[in-house]
DNA sequence: CTTGACTCTCCAACGATGGGAGGGTGCAGA
DNA sequence: TCTGCACCCTCCCATCGTTGGAGAGTCAAG
């Protein structure tokens, strides 16, 4: 199977096949006399299961742990329910996150009466002399970001 | 008040200060003698806005569009609240695909004994033949991030 | 004058992804 | 066989917001 192929028959683009092999996350695929990655079934399981982890917000890193206990068939169960688990509380303080954000812009919305006046109190509220109105924002810094790609 | 200073008082980092300045996000800052960055009150007002901006959620170019209207007497509040609603539907959108993810996370781990044995649900699920299980995930492809910082 | 804390600019990296250039390959049809 | 097209290859670059560091200059206190 071509890496199109492959491609079409993982959901991951082609450019990421590409890139989870360079970064290690999966083994280099086999190569045609020609050069051209090859891809048996089994790597096709593994890669559809890289990408169903990365649409359950699931990092690279992660998956790498993930793919390890997927392939290691001593593996407890416990230690993937661990992994499982650590994810949703993270997912879950993403969405508080996403709550806070939602209840502020829309309490500050609401009070706007949104017409041609140009006193309005979202602008008001963002320069606000104290914290981010009305709720204080978490203190530690954090970066995330996720994709899903169909 | 030089930029150090200026960091503290906003909740911006150094790095930052200068990149929002390089990207035309804020009007470069005036500079003392020796050349560095001198913030005046106003700067500071303007800068705490963008963090605040920022904290819920915004996007540096949606900034520049709040930054605008916030300096612009001339605005209509229906464009202050039309960018803000915008947002929250944005934001929305992200919590109903964590909220899938987290469900479909949950109900993996939940069918998963979690002990020493080698058998998995969450294993078997992820590798299952068909779409990202029990839901089937959006099409689009998206990529957002955001951060926080204090 | 030295020292340390600050500042400057420039360059690179992260994570995951997309885009494109410039070149080789494989296969079908004329 | 030649041509053309779709595919593949490896590079490099861009994104977005952010952090890190190197190498050099500046400021103020001791």
């Amino acid at each position: 199977m071509n890496i199109g192929e492959a491609s079409k028959a993982t959901g991951v683009s082609v450019k990421m096949l590409r890139y989870y092999e360079e970064i290690g996350l999966v083994r280099p695929a086999l190569r045609s006399h020609s050069g051209y990655r090859v891809y048996s079934e089994k790597n096709i399981a593994m890669l559809r299961f890289v990408r169903r982890a990365r649409d359950l917000g699931f990092q690279v890193k992660q998956i790498a742990a993930l793919l390890d206990l997927w392939q290691n068939g001593n593996r407890a169960s416990a230690d993937v329910k661990s992994l499982a688990l650590d994810h949703v509380r993270e997912l879950e303080q993403r969405r508080r996150e996403l709550d806070e954000m939602i209840g502020t812009l829309v309490h500050l919305a609401h009070h706007c009466h949104g017409d041609e006046r140009p006193d309005c109190p979202i602008l008001t509220g963002l320069s606000a002399q104290n914290e981010t109105p009305p709720k204080a924002m978490k203190k530690k810094a954090l970066h995330r970001s996720f994709a899903a790609v169909g």
